[in-house]
RNA sequence: GCCAAGAUAGCUCAGUCGGCAGAGCAGCUGAUUCGUAAUCAGCAGGUCUGGGGUUCAAAUCCCCAUCUUGGCUCCA
């Protein structure tokens, strides 16, 4: 094999040639000693999206392209961690011997290790772990690369007695490298990559242990996972542990504690109780929603929260998610209480016959709906067995779907522009099990099926390009019934959450025997269309209130401004301007406590109340108020109608921008 | 559901070896009438999540239940 010559090709374009089976440390060689010494990995043929990193071990069989990851790049890191979880896995069989090692690799955050022992780990054992990988890290070991055949590894990891390992054996590709990393004299079945040696992993640190099964799956045993986490030095590690502390500040539970906007009770799990507060922001949010469905056209209906399960059995949900349904015995009948209101819509579509001209038809619906969600997932306002979506239902023609999904797309970005959330779109595409894959169905069944997936997935594609959006394509991710279009937005720490989603639907019209008189006089099969924007609204407001650390915007603030009268001779003036706000419709208290001005700003602070205006002799006499707006400070005083203004011209409820009202402009003239 | 941890005053938490239930904040009362992030004093507040057990004695040890929290394959 070494007798051939293959050729790399580098990101600048320049092409090496080396003999087959070369390594990257052997490229790096060539280029020069300082990358020589600092490479840690490489990405094989950068270009084609797969991203697939290599180390530097690895031989390099033929032709390729190849980025060389360095020391401290990003893209390295998670080589890095996935060395620290054989670090770990070394150290814990080190510490208690009688472990089973299974897989450990690198996460999203960090890395973790699932290993047998039936006692777990105790938090103590994590410190004696992350002491006994210090030592591994100061001995600076090699990762040395090996490969052998099955039988050998099956023969190696059987004297071991690590049959996890040995199970896993069996499930490698028949036509795939087996390889072992060794560090130390420590053996590990493992595909790799891997830095060159322990001494690289120089910040780390163990996070949690949790239970886990073993591939997943709940019928297999279960094993005790170690999460830690590994940067390529100190600081970076610490920028990461302080990003934790941040969201542990702002975490919604909290928040919602302190400023009493909701409560849990054990008479009802994972079901929220709204306070005043809570229920105000909830309103607001749902009003805000409404702003954009009356200018492009949604109409907002109301359905029953419990039904007869007939329509479940019509709508596919009886067999598919009865599990996770509240089911009633009412007067001998079965019902249950609608975890979606799409079944319900349908209803409404087909109370009537419809014409192509009575299309898009576009119902919204905020109607509280509850899920039973199993005891363990279920997380604050995040996961929830009760709860409201915006929600609504497009029902249009096939040659509709574009214009649809464009405005959808234009109303998302809008809406989250207004939170300052950065927003990123991802297309979910067939997937193997999909409608008109079934086995049942004739030639010329499945061809009109596959005909009907692919203009659809081609005017999503045609929406997505011609808006100009940068997205992800997830092959085979999309529903069963049809292709999704999703969208991530950031939050405030930087964190991703998935919220809206547009999804086609050829599936509940066929059940329902949907249809509408088309242009010949005949019978057409109308698309359906779900889709949300916030999601749901609670946990909207979870990742709102961490969004925002609890400082809401003027229009979301339940109490928009507080009056604060310096002594008890301005308790009158106060009131006065109370009224005067109220009766503008601003949301506005007084705070009559007998406290020193410097209490009461403070515990205005502490409640992060957006306004705070304070009284005293001075702007009793001049009328007029000396204003503290959060964040900004004292702003000094002045006159109370203009304080006034300022405060209405911020509080407004934002309505659909520009760019999206243009839109609308142009569809009412087509 | 499963693994692990937890639940003590409205909130945040302490409570040693099993031996009288604690603090700070919030609340209430009184004094103080004060100019931009905590005025002082006093008072009240508890079925230690619920049930059972061990013990002379249980917040503390054991068992059961409930709820909460962190997890439960972005594949060796």
């Amino acid at each position: 094999m070494s007798d051939t010559q293959i050729t790399i090709t580098l990101p600048d374009g320049s092409k090496r040639q080396y003999a087959a089976g070369a390594t990257i440390k052997d490229v790096a060689a060539s280029i020069g000693p300082k990358l020589a010494r600092d490479a840690v990995g490489g990405i094989l043929n950068p270009q084609d999206g797969n991203d697939e990193i290599i180390d530097v071990h690895t031989p390099l069989k033929g032709d390729c392209g190849l980025k060389i990851i360095t020391v401290n790049k990003p893209e390295g890191l998670e080589v890095l961690r996935h060395s620290a979880s054989h670090v770990m896995a070394s150290a814990v069989q080190r510490l208690f011997p009688g472990t089973q090692v299974t897989f450990g690799p690198a996460v999203e955050n960090g890395f973790y290790y699932d290993f047998k022992r039936d006692e777990g780990f105790t938090p103590d054992d994590l410190e004696k772990i992350e002491a006994e990988m210090k030592k591994i890290v100061e001995a600076n070991q090699p990762f040395v690369r090996a490969e052998m055949s099955r039988d050998e590894a099956k023969a190696l990891f059987a004297a071991k007695g690590e049959t996890f390992k040995v199970e896993h054996i069996d499930s490698i590709p028949v036509d795939a490298t087996i390889t072992t990393y060794t560090h130390g004299d420590w053996v590990d079945l493992c595909r790799g990559p891997h830095v060159p040696a322990t001494g690289l992993i120089k910040a780390f640190k163990l996070m949690s242990v949790a239970g886990a099964y073993w591939k997943g799956d709940e019928k297999n045993p279960m094993l005790a996972r170690v999460y830690g986490t590994a940067f390529w030095d100190q600081k970076a590690l610490d920028e990461h542990l302080s990003k934790l502390e941040e969201a542990k500040k702002r975490d919604h539970r909290k928040v919602g504690k302190e400023l009493d906007l909701f409560s849990f009770h054990p008479v009802a799990p994972a079901m929220p109780f709204f306070h005043a507060k809570g229920a105000f922001i909830y309103n607001q949010l749902i009003e805000f929603i409404r702003g954009y469905y009356r200018v492009l056209g949604f109409d907002e209906v109301i359905t029953p929260q419990i039904v007869d399960m007939d329509l479940f059995k019509r709508s596919g949900h009886y067999d598919h998610y009865r599990e996770n349904m509240f089911l009633c015995d009412v007067d001998g009948r079965e019902f249950g209480v609608k975890p979606m209101n799409c079944p319900g819509h349908t209803l409404i579509y087909s109370n009537e016959k419809r014409s192509y001209r009575d299309l898009p038809f576009r119902v919204a619906d905020f109607c509280r709906l509850h899920r039973y969600e199993r005891s363990g997932v279920t997380a604050g306002l995040t996961r929830v067995r009760s709860f409201a979506q915006d929600d609504a239902h497009i029902f249009c023609r096939e040659d509709q779907i574009a214009e649809e999904i464009g405005t959808q797309i234009a109303m998302m970005k809008d809406i989250f522009g207004h939170f300052g959330m950065e927003s990123q779109v991802g297309f979910a595409t067939r997937p193997q099990q999909s409608l008109g894959t079934e086995a049942e169905l004739s030639a010329s069944e499945r061809e009109a099926w596959d005909q009907v997936w692919m203009r659809a997935e081609g005017s999503l594609k045609d929406v997505l390009d011609s808006e100009k959006l940068t997205y992800t394509t997830h092959k085979g991710d999309g529903a069963f019934y049809g292709p999704k279009i999703d969208f991530r937005v950031k939050d405030a720490i930087d964190r991703w959450h998935q919220l809206s989603t547009v999804q086609l639907d050829f599936g509940l019209p066929r059940r329902f025997d949907l249809s509408y008189v088309n242009h010949e006089g005949g019978e057409s099969r109308p698309v359906m269309v779900h889709r949300a924007m916030l999601g749901s609204i609670e946990r909207f407001m979870g990742i709102l209130i961490e969004h925002t650390g609890g400082d809401f915007p003027l229009w979301l603030a339940p109490v928009q401004v507080r009056i604060i009268g310096i002594t008890d001779e301005n308790a009158l003036y106060a009131t006065e301007i109370q009224k005067k706000l109220q009766s503008l419709g601003v949301r506005a208290k007084v705070d009559h406590r007998n406290e020193k001005l410097g209490f009461k700003i403070r515990d205005a602070e502490m409640h992060k109340i957006p306004v705070v205006l304070v009284v005293g002799k001075k702007e009793q006499e001049a009328r007029s108020v000396s204003v503290r707006w959060r964040k900004r400070g004292d702003l000094g005083v002045m006159q109370l109608d203009p304080a006034i203004s300022l405060v209405l011209q911020a509080a407004a409820i934002p309505s659909p921008g520009e760019a999206l009202m243009g839109r609308v402009q142009e569809v009412a003239r087509l």
